[in-house]
DNA sequence: CGGTCTTTATAGTAATTTCTGAAAAGAGAG
DNA sequence: CTCTCTTTTCAGAAATTACTATAAAGACCG
């Protein structure tokens, strides 16, 4: 038999509560539901992985509700089950270091949004070459955005296949790497 | 007196309607309205300055929901006014190079949403390091990310200086570039 | 099995966001 | 100043998105 008190209470610091309630605001900026987004801050700064009624308890939101963010996050890749002795429960952890948070969300970003993009684009300059409706402008600018999201593509290519480490060492170099590739290719 | 026949009727071919959806939803799923993502993608692709109601009957909105939605893109100064010679309106023509657009569109995210971030994340680290609630780890992990988003505001500052062209050159080089650094960093 | 604990699905409700229509405000032209 | 054309504002309507409560499903134990 479990000797878990299963209803922990368990409030949050003020300083908790400012990270949170920002970190949910940023997540709507950026097209993440909002509890989604503080359900994951929440699981980052936790020093334990945490069962979802207290995660509902704690952000004072439904448990059906918790369950679906926690779906959605596992969707991200970037929170996961874990299990403890003594407690049926499922628990939940973030991923803590936050390079690889970068970039495995970089990558499903990547995967979900500027792929099917770059299909799109190929689709229509596919279109415009076949059958030219007058539009040799609009297909100039479609080439253009493509060559650019293609570049994008290569670059988070790139980004997601290096360990976080590596990724972290040339993102805090950029200074003196980037001005220096600007004075050469500029 | 004018010559103009104020209502051009302007249907979109079928790229043009593919591309304009398709963007619009893009739009959405960065947090960017999807009447905005809209016009901008249909600006985009213009040959020509349209004014707004032109902008209201090719996408089939209103009037004055046009209105406001150019004005946000003129807040994210990828949209500007342009007068044409006997003409009273008010007529609005795109940035159209994709690398220039870029890069404003980084500078105004990180303004609105880095910046801000950051100094809600020294204003927790601080609070934290006044008076540690116990939770030393809380503190560990938003020092981290304090110290992500730092890297990449740099970095953002950075791709914000160069002018377009050196964007471009320094972006389209990355396979090389990137892998390398990435050995010697990792 | 039956019983208990937990998670998931979903239908309806609530909240938020987006959009519209109408009216006000602004900007020349005469 | 007045008339006309244009843009902006804004209150309410519509649509979408998010959330909750409840019920069903799943998992484990004895």
């Amino acid at each position: 038999m479990s000797v878990n008190t299963k209803t922990t209470q368990n409030p949050l610091t003020p300083v908790a509560q400012k990270f949170i309630l920002h970190w949910g605001e940023m997540g709507t900026r950026w097209g993440i539901n909002r509890t989604v987004a503080q359900i994951h801050a929440l699981l980052f700064i936790s020093p334990h992985p945490l069962p979802a009624d207290e995660i509902a308890e704690t952000l004072a939101v439904a448990r059906s509700n918790v369950s679906t963010s926690l779906r959605e996050l596992q969707g991200w890749r970037i929170v996961r089950v874990v299990h403890v002795l003594g407690d049926r429960r499922d628990h939940f952890e973030s991923i803590k270091d936050v390079w690889e948070i970068f970039r495995i969300v970089s990558e499903e970003r990547k995967r979900r949004e500027i792929d099917p993009t770059l299909r799109v684009l190929d689709g229509c300059v596919q279109e415009l070459k076949a059958n030219p409706q007058g539009d040799a402008y609009t297909r100039e600018r479609l080439t253009d955005m493509r060559e650019f999201l293609t570049a994008m593509s290569g670059l988070f290519d790139e980004a997601i296949r290096m360990p976080a480490g590596a990724l972290k060492g040339v993102l805090k170099l950029r200074g003196k790497v980037v001005t220096m590739l600007g004075k050469r290719a500029g």
